[in-house]
DNA sequence: TAAATCATGTGAAAAAAATCACAAACAGAA
DNA sequence: TTCTGTTTGTGATTTTTTTCACATGATTTA
């Protein structure tokens, strides 16, 4: 008991990836493995730790958009372009490690071998559709929505089921959860509040547990879809 | 003078596809190409006409994700999946035609054409890419932020050239313009007429013509990224 | 051409969210 | 353990945005 609910696809073809991987890279917590706009060389594939991917705004402000972790695939939008350069931040928030993978040498993989070429096209299409929803969450649903949807999200990711709800196993601040939610640090502590006075959830050292995540679904009018489209990664 | 400014990639391998294009369509104003959830046999390229691509949240409201025209694909993220299901609503809202392709024809086509593969893989790279922009633009500045940017976009993919500004050359009302923009329609109309009066756009028998685009990609920092990662398709 | 339908503009009020300012709580380092 | 820097909670205020209600304007269509 007690371990994650689900976890992503690239499997068997996964292995090829990693075949094809130069060198493995530590990350330590608090470092960017990228940023912005620096020219990229190489994709990566998380072997542990977590990794926050985000996108800044001019004003600096930052909204987050996945947290990955073990198994999941970063930097990988810079596929088959000229001048490739990353368009998020990969901010460590967890040290761990991750295999690096050259992109001209993936880009050759994936041209000869249509297998990996075909399950990424289906690994970019969820990833596609993920983003959309989660979007669709934050915009049309207010900010209370998004933190809704943000929360459901970790649970599908990072919850450990317990007796009394479930563990949302990362360490997150305030306003690392106001970043995923495009909301002041401010709202998301008394939003946080309110729920914790209706016993929504609680929060213990830092993580959150919630108790019923269908008050959460039922207040977006959560449709229920697979768990594997309403993550965070 | 007085063209497009700006006509998406698939090009060449554009012509491989519309080579198993198996039917065309008629896309007649006000009904739907395909409705979310139905089960999806066919992706689409249109020929000529409009279509708004639209999400819906469990409350009826919606939000349009983007704008189709000529050469635009429709109807991609149902690639390599089980019981492929539309994930949005495409709705016609100028008539023309549409190529259908049969997605197990297309998915063989892929399987065998690593070149084809390779282009569609950069497709949704930039689709992506668009996609992710515009999010960020609309989460983190505000409203106001959301119709600027939505205008800009509008500008980029369907602007023609005119003395006196950009012309935007479709017929919107201003609750599109908010389904955009996850806002209201009386606040649409509040900011347009607002930009009215400062001399900004001005709008001429339904369509709006941006004076000073700089203005508008000045208030919300507007990075000047490249015009084919910051349209509307 | 008139009637009907749909789209727009706008005031007033309510609701949602951000901002500012500061105290209290907590965590990590010395 | 104490100090220090970070994070959190919260009141008060301001700003932004939505909502409601209704008048006006524009387009269809019969």
């Amino acid at each position: 008991m007690g371990t994650k609910q689900y976890k992503s696809t690239l499997t068997y073809e996964l292995g090829e990836l990693l075949k094809a991987s130069d060198r493995s890279v530590k990350l330590k917590k608090g470092t960017y493995l990228f940023q912005e706009g620096q020219p990229a060389k190489e994709m990566y594939i998380l072997l542990s730790g977590k990794i926050q991917i985000s996108k800044m705004n001019a004003e600096r402000k930052e909204l987050n958009l996945r947290l990955c972790q073990y198994n999941d695939i970063v930097g990988e939008l810079t596929l088959f372009t000229v001048d490739p350069r990353y368009l998020f931040n990969a901010k460590v928030i967890e040290s761990g490690e991750a295999a690096a993978i050259n992109i001209e040498n993936l880009e050759k993989v994936l041209f000869n071998n249509s297998k990996l070429a075909y399950e990424f096209i289906r690994w970019m299409n969820d990833h596609f559709r993920k983003t959309t929803t989660k979007f669709r969450d934050l915009v049309l649903n207010g900010k209370k929505g998004a933190l809704y949807s943000t929360l459901i999200r970790l649970c599908n990711s990072y919850g450990i089921v317990k007796e009394t709800g479930i563990l949302i196993d990362v360490y997150l601040t305030n306003q690392e959860l106001a970043n995923y939610c495009g909301t002041a640090r401010e709202s998301v502590s008394r939003m946080l509040g309110e729920l914790r006075d209706e016993g929504i959830i609680s929060i213990e050292r830092k993580r959150v547990i919630v108790h019923s995540i269908q008050h959460l679904k039922t207040e977006i009018d959560c449709e229920n879809c697979p768990i594997e489209f309403c993550n965070i990664e």
